[in-house]
DNA sequence: GCACAAGATGTTGGCGATATCATGATCATG
DNA sequence: CATGATCATGATATCGCCAACATCTTGTGC
């Protein structure tokens, strides 16, 4: 059995060391180190004496193993370069660590059963006591319910499911602030271009958006849609600039309003004289974008932190009563928006045929 | 002990129970698991038969506990936003996953001695078998030290240690890339925002730049400095602008290009007409910033996979020499450099004078 | 002053897997 | 056909810690 062999190096001490220099037994030591309230003062003070004299740290196998805990908590994500899904993986990451929990994360590069049920799996082997979901559950498979029933889970992109607690950003409020803003700028109606169906957020926001339109009575326009990235952002501002109508446009993240506000550009429409444009997420760039992108603030690491917050409420009771939290977004205004009115007759170059169908073509 | 007390639920199959079923030892289950050779081939399917009619998984705790080693990994990030971090950490959770290790990663939020320390002892406490330090290491301590003395450990950013295995992009050639396309359009030198000097990816590009520079006969222009945010480049760039000799910026990350492209289309400058830029990581806005941002494109998913390569193998044969391994950058030309020569005369407002000696001081 | 509660500490027995050694079977060789 | 080598498998002893129970101390009420 484990036997450092060879290496010459004396293995690092145990809870048996400690007992040994600080003169009392192995579960005393234990008592101290896990905050015990029924030990003496003068007892905790030379056990953790003898712990700082020989740097000895608990060994994590041997807890988990003895307690069947893991005091480790699992992220599912999905693998993606967007500065949204790792802003939420640090407020979760943050919140973990302050309360002493590790988090192991799992990617998946795709949202299909399989996928997330296997990134679950893999979670499981790591033996985390609890899971925060961040990707949207389209089809929760039986597996996956078994999971969610037997490890406390939360998720936190708005997916359902009998038996996880759910914590998020109220999406339908961010598009209702962004859709607002810009009908109270004087826009008649407002354009969308949307995330994937697939994410719960970005029907979310396709629907707030549309209510808005709605109560105030304007007509709605076919919503567009995007995959997220700033191509597919641009190859549908290649087709709103070519749309005489579009005055105003709420985009469903900054990284696709990029794209948005380039081929807005290419076609000689400007921003915001001709086309005001909204963003949501307000990455790092968004006020280095050109114009700097209005847009809806999401409070990624607030809601990171609760998510925690309520995962390790349930670990420690498992009765606490599962309740369902929103945050809300906040709208920043720069200057990709601006009243309507104030700059109406736009004699810029309109929309140029030619070779702007260059966007290349796919789902 | 472990009793899984309450909850009615029965507790997972453990190797005994597969065992029973296949009617063989535990020891037998253990083997066929680990693929062990010395296994009849009819003993091994019964076993895996068993396995998963049970749906039998090992026990991570206890499998560590008796093996001693924990088959994950750890990575040591800075706590940013950036994509690129993200990107070299997702390069080497692929690369680990695929050879069956875990990954577990702890950020830190400064780049002191002591941070970092406490950052490799939270992974220590994971009991991880080896590291990857993706952060600069400035002052090592001995602590430092002698962790990676006890545990094998790789850097990828071109921090030296005693200890540790070296991985890494050739920054040096990312700036003689980046500088050459400059001087190769018929720019007379080339100016430089630097990143901080504590990360030493950042000094290399600085003194590949110098040494690009002086190879080339031209005179060097005093490097200015940022902490790679879009604000740091913005402020610069408003430095940058006013200084009329000033035809041609290689800045040292994305993010900060495109803080400088803002300030300088502000004071009037046109990019690329009167200022190129370059900058470093080929973000994915890179190709939407206005005008599509030059850059040089870093392999970091190549590098993780590298770095974690050279880990496992180190952690597979102990005594393997550590061999120090560069891969190369590659430059991508878009629309912020054009020829010098085809837009000489650039009557744009230049420089005023004003405060902009706002330049921090630095080495 | 005694019985009993509550607090402080020690003792014992695993958690679930793997390493090591032991054993029985098969096989080549002289 | 005996002898030792090699292979396939089993038995046993932990790995380092924590839970449960046992024990010993101290304090408290009547």
């Amino acid at each position: 059995m484990a036997k450092r062999s060879a290496d010459g190096g004396e293995r690092p001490p145990g809870m048996a060391d400690v007992a040994r220099v600080a003169e009392v037994s192995a579960q005393t030591v234990s008592r101290v180190l896990s905050g015990h309230p029924n030990v003496q003062e003068h007892t905790r003070a030379k056990v953790m004496a003898a712990v700082d004299q020989l740097g000895y740290r608990r060994n994590r196998a041997a807890r988990m193993l003895s307690s069947g805990r893991s005091r480790a908590i699992g992220v599912v994500n999905l693998q993606t370069n967007f500065s949204s899904r790792a802003a939420v993986t640090s407020g979760i990451k943050d919140a973990a660590q302050a309360a002493g929990y590790a988090v192991s994360t799992a990617t998946t590069t795709s949202l299909d059963t399989f996928a997330i049920d296997s990134a679950l799996s893999r979670l499981a082997d790591q033996g985390v006591d609890g899971v925060i979901l961040a990707v949207p559950l389209i089809h929760s498979s039986e597996r996956i319910e078994q999971f969610t029933r037997s490890t406390p889970t939360i998720t936190i992109d708005g997916s359902r499911t009998e038996s996880a607690e759910v914590v998020a950003i109220d999406q339908a409020l961010a598009a209702r602030l962004a859709t607002e803003h810009l009908l109270g700028l004087g826009h008649d109606t407002v354009w969308h271009v949307a995330g994937p169906e697939a994410w719960l957020d970005a029907t979310s926001r396709r629907e707030g958006w549309r209510a808005t339109l709605e109560a105030a009575g304007r007509s709605v326009p076919p919503p567009l849609e995007g995959d997220w990235s700033p191509a597919s952002g641009y190859r549908n501002g290649l087709i709103l600039g070519r749309i005489p109508d579009v005055t105003a446009v709420f985009v469903a993240s900054d990284e696709m309003a990029f794209g948005v506000i380039k081929a807005l550009h290419e076609l000689g429409r400007r921003v915001p004289d001709d086309i005001c444009v909204v963003g949501v997420d307000n990455i790092d760039l968004a006020e280095y974008c050109s114009p700097p992108l209005t847009t809806v603030a999401q409070p990624f690491a607030q809601m990171g932190a609760l998510a925690v917050a309520h995962l390790l409420r349930h670990l420690e009771d498992p009765d606490a009563a599962p309740e369902p939290t929103v945050v809300e977004p906040e709208l920043i205004v720069r200057a990709s928006t601006a009243p309507r009115a104030a700059t109406e007759p736009a004699p810029a170059s309109p929309a140029r045929r030619s070779n702007a169908m260059a966007a290349p073509s796919q789902e």
